[in-house]
This record gives structure tokens, sequence and C-alpha cells, in this order.
DNA sequence: CTGAAAGCGCTTACAG
DNA sequence: CTGAAAGCGCTTACAG
């Protein structure tokens, strides 16, 4: 970029010294006791030049970005968008700004992670899950933790002592979707899960959480799983439409399941409504996050939500206190998932209610 | 952050000056000769001591940051998370990193733009609209072409000759939506535009191409313009709903609605099913961008194909011919944006079709 | 084939 | 009350 104007030309204009426009432009002035009109005739340089700190030499010098960064699992879901804007406003607050990442798959976060070693970040909140099954992705963030960098996991526990983790409390918030189905009179309640490599059985994830909720609720139902109603597929709408597809070919039917998200569950709908089969009164669907989108279905999901907004601001402000140095006052956050009931489920009237839920 | 390796150390370490170190690991070795066992000390050197180059530094000593940045509308609109996505692939496969900003409001897309004078990004693509509505945000955007800011914008026309617009035929592929539906036999077709200021009429914006459209083709079939029939809303699900909710109170009703977006197309679905009116039957839904989502909607949206994808990548191609020097080879380029037939106008099943659509 | 030195633009002890 | 100087970590002419 051509001629930017540097702190020298400001002090050539104002005929002080370098360290004179440095101080008065960060404020330090009063403090330091420099006359009044010195500070105006150093603040009238600066504007009259259009003066702009570099941020690369600042950077260099002060050892601070004035950035943090956030790495999302995919901003084509709302729920993360919803958290990564919520997070980006109370970074902003405090004058600091957010980078957004969409780590997308795990060669990406991998990437993005390794990229954050130059110095590029005071901080960083990981919110992509399913680190389990992402060995390589927490090694690197483990790397950047030894190196000094503040550090805050969302969604799923924490890999690291160090590490504090706020997450929605998976477990709870699937069983009282589970029992609400069960209490509804369903037997045949399906699930559909997202794909990945894992055994849910086991899985130290949300998705395990979500399974182990599913299993238990049947078991407290005295009902017995059939393998046939847990089906797997990308966490999108493509794949919960095919899930479904899948899942309606199964005799006998199930008459409920329990989806892995919203985003899911709208292909879920799709998929019905492409089978001519009615929801909620031929398949009850219920799924997690609680996206505004799912209120505009019909019929409208009911849902477990998902404190997005909520961990996205807490995720900031427990970066803020490592970076003063504070020790997080939890290292593992749980926060309340509670049951939406809207319309498809069947617990109330699917259509012209002109209730939208939220 | 701690103790951080810096090339002094690994010099220490390999047994080799600084500019060595520095030669080798940005690939310049073998042009100057530097002898492969010296290369390898240093590589190995680097490697065991884990060193990463600082950021700030080299951004300082470079003049460049290896950044790119794009701000978008909302990132609340699948459209806009698509079309970043595909820019930051596009950036990325050159080795820069792109930074998608959120604009919002007003102030934050002012707030964004006067936060990249200080040299922290290499380039700029605006992909925001409304620019006619929104003076202070093109004045900061003119202040960084001024001072040699390579800076592309999307959707809307340029504000200025030397920053190249990327945009679609908003205007024809509205045509060819009214068209589609005057085809189909309607003669009430309502129109939900986005809220603002501006009047439509004069706009010269991608809103005021949509309702130049509209009236062109209702005048086309020689259907007198009812002012009942023009709504504005929020451009989003909500907005949608609402607007909606409003035009289906109009006697004799509009029997068909040519929406602003796919989003807020969703919240007109919605309304419509709240109030027991049945899409496309009674009132057919032709909206624009052509978001995924739209797809799995029952029924599926009819809506115009806007080239988020394509403008993402053309936008970064583009700046990259500008930070090369080479003037842009068009500074208005308009893509094509084409009528997608799917159910929701009702040329086609609204259900059990399979036909998803994509 | 390799090294010493300057300098990118800032901030901050240190002098006076 | 204000200025001269050092230094953050890198890259790049320039010497030899």
């Amino acid at each position: 970029l051509e001629k930017r104007v540097t702190i020298a030309e400001v002090a050539r204009a104002a005929g002080v010294s370098k360290t004179t426009v440095s101080v008065v432009l960060n404020g330090g002035a009063d403090a330091l006791g420099i006359r009044p009109e010195t500070q105006s005739q150093v603040l009238d340089a600066a504007t009259s030049l259009g003066y702009t700190p570099n941020y690369a030499a600042r950077m260099l010098r002060r050892g601070r970005t004035g950035t943090l960064t956030m790495l999302v699992q995919a901003l084509a879901n709302p729920f993360f968008v919803d958290m990564a804007v919520a997070a980006r406003g109370a970074a902003e607050a405090r004058g600091y700004e957010l980078v957004v990442v969409d780590a997308g798959p795990l060669d990406a976060e991998v990437r993005a992670l390794e990229h954050l070693r130059g110095g590029r970040t005071d901080g960083v909140v990981v919110a992509t899950g399913r680190h389990h099954s992402r060995r390589p992705a927490v090694e690197r963030l483990i790397e950047l933790v030894d190196h000094g960098m503040p550090a805050v996991v969302l969604i799923d526990k924490s890999p690291d002592d160090r590490v504090p983790a706020i997450r929605p409390d998976v477990y709870g918030g699937s069983l009282e979707a589970m029992r609400h189905l069960v209490g509804l009179g369903h037997r045949r309640i399906a699930h559909i899960a997202m794909q990945g490599a894992e055994e849910l059985e086991s899985a130290p994830s949300s998705q395990g959480d979500r399974y182990r909720a599913y299993v238990d609720a049947l078991t407290e139902a005295g009902i017995e799983l059939d393998r046939r109603w847990l089906v797997r597929g990308p966490d999108t709408s493509a794949g919960g439409r095919g899930a479904m597809h899948d899942l309606l070919g199964v005799r006998p039917r199930p008459t409920a399941v329990f989806v892995y998200n919203d985003l899911t569950a709208i292909g879920v709908l799709r998929a019905c409504a492409e089978a001519g089969v009615r929801v909620p009164d031929e398949v009850a669907v219920v799924s997690f996050d609680g996206i505004e989108l799912g209120g505009f279905m019909t019929p409208a999901l009911t849902t477990v939500e998902n404190p997005g907004v909520d961990m996205g601001r807490r995720a900031i402000q427990t970066l803020f206190d490592l970076m003063a140095g504070q020790p997080p006052s939890e290292i593992d956050r749980v926060l309340p998932a509670r049951l939406l009931v809207r319309e498809s489920c069947g617990a109330r009237a699917a259509t012209a209610a002109g209730t939208t839920g939220r």
C-alpha cells in the first residue's frame, strides 16, 4: 500500500518527538503531564495527516495482537453462526477482534491450529467437537497451550487440564427429549446419529451422550433396542433426508425418531414429506440445538435448546480471565439444555396453531 | 506468550547466521547456492526447536499481511456463508488467509472498514449490498482505495471506478421468475421486499432490480399494480412470516408472491401454514438465492439461483489481479441468475415427488 | 558460499 | 515536561 503516514511524520508536523506522539495517542499524556497545548498539536497533526497506527509494528512491539480466534465446526449450521456472532460481540465489547474460522474437515482444523503458532492471536476458542476422533487437532491445540496460549474448548469435554471446557448438558437434554417421546406413548423410537468412526457406546463426546441417553431412556421404559432403529449419516439436511429415507423402509416402522441436530432434522422432515408420511401423526420427530429456523418448519421442530449464544459469550469471558492470569473458576462448566416442545413431536397441534414456539 | 523460538536461536543452534536461516527457510537457498549440508543443518535445527516465523515481524518487514478480508451482509443467511467458504477456499489455494467479517448493521460495517486502515489486510471484498443507503460505509471503502487498497464489490454496482464489481443479473432473474408466475396464470402477484429507507423505484441496488422486474413484468402482462401487494420487512424468516401474515389479510387475496430471498420465503411458507393456506394451491411462492435449504422445505422453494459461490471465487481472483498490478478486465461483471423451478410455484406436484430439485 | 548491518513502525525504559 | 535510543523478529541489499 502506498505512502502510509507514520508516527515520525506526525511528530515532525507537530514539532515534537515520536515519543510524545506515541504517548499522547495512547492516552498516557495526562499521567505523564504533557502540556495540553502539546497534546492538541499532536492530535491535530494526526487527524489532518490521517494517521492510523501500523498494526504489524504495534503487534511486534507489544507482543499482543488484540485478536482472538474461534474455530467452529461448520458455519453452514446456524447454531455455530449464532455462537460465533455472540462471541464476537463479547470480544468487541472489550476492544478485541474475533476471527472466526470454519474448521471444516480435520486437515483444515489442523492447518488452522498450526497457523496460530506464529503469534497471530492472543487466545483461541475451539468449538469443533468430536475431539476424541480428531487426535491430530487436539495435539496441535496442546502444542499451543504448551507455549502459553490461552484456550477454551466448547461442546465437548476438555482434552487438557489447562483448557477449561464449557459445554451443554447433552445427556440430560437428550434424556428429557427421549422421556417426552416415551411419555407420549412411543415404543419404537429410532435415533439418527452423526457419521463418524467412533463407537457410540463409548464415545466421550456429545454424540456419545445423545446415544447413551437414547439407550438409557429405552432401557428405563423397558423397550428392547432394535439395531435397525439406529442410523448414522452426515450432520446435514441432505444427510438427514438420506437417513430418514432408509429408516422409513424398516418394518414395523418406528413411530418416533430422535435426530442428531436441527439441521439434520430438516432433512428428516423433507424425507417424510417426499414419502407421504405425516409428521407428527405417523412419525414424531425430536432433535437438538434449537436454531431459530426450526421454528419456521411445518411442523415446527420440537428440540433441545443448545445454549450456543451463552457458550460463545462465556468462552470469551473465560479467555480474558486466562489472559489476565486468573485460573479458570471451573474447568468443566456444564450448562443446562432443556427440551423445547413445539409441533413435530405431536404434543401440540401441528398446524394453524400460530405458535412458532420461541 | 512464553519463550518463542526466534530465528537467532535457530542460527545459533545450526552454527550459521540469521541471514542463512532466513534464506533457507524461505526457499531461496538453492538459488543463492547454499550448501546442501548447511541447508539440512538449518532445517534440522528449526524442526527440533519447533521454530515458527513470527507473523508480526514478517508482516512489518514485508509490508504484506498474507491476509484478505471479506465483509458480508449477514452470516445468518446461508447464501453468504456459502459465498464466504468458496472465497476462503480460493484464497487458501494461493496461500492467503481470508478473514470473514459479519458486517451487520451500518455502524459495524463502518467500524470494520476503519479497522482495516492499519495495514492488517492486503485486500478487501465488500459483499454487504445496499450501498446507496449506506454512504458512510462507502466513504470508508473509498478512503482505503485512495491509500492503494485493492478492493472488489459484490452484489451491487461499484461505487468507484477503481473498484470492480461482480454481481448477479438480479433484474433478469427476477423477470424470469415473474414471467413464470404470469405464465402459470397468476394475475394478483404480490412482492415482499427488503426493509430500508430507499425508494424502490429508483434504488440503484439489487432490491431495486427486483422491484423493477416485478413492476415491468406486471406491466408487460397488462396487470395493474395494487399497492397493497407490496409489503416490506426485514430480510429474515421472521420478517417473511410477518410480511406474509399481513399480505394474507388483503382481499381479494394475491394468488402468488415474489419474495426478496429464500430465508424470507421460509418465513412466508410458515405464515401460510399457520393460516391454513396451502402452497402452491392457494398461494404460489417464488424467491431468490437458491440456498440449499430451500430444497428441503415442503413445498421445495422455486427460486432464482444467485451465483454466490462463483462470485466468491471470482472476487478473490480479481483481488489477486489487482494486487499484481493488473487492471481488472471488467469493471462491472454481471453473472447470469436463472430460475430454478421446484414446487412452491405450483408448476410441479408439491409433495411425494421425490424431487428435491438440486 | 555466507555474514554484518540496516531498517520496517512502533513503544518504553531511561535521561535530563 | 520532553527527547534520544534501544529493541520487538524478521528480510534483504551489500560485502567479501
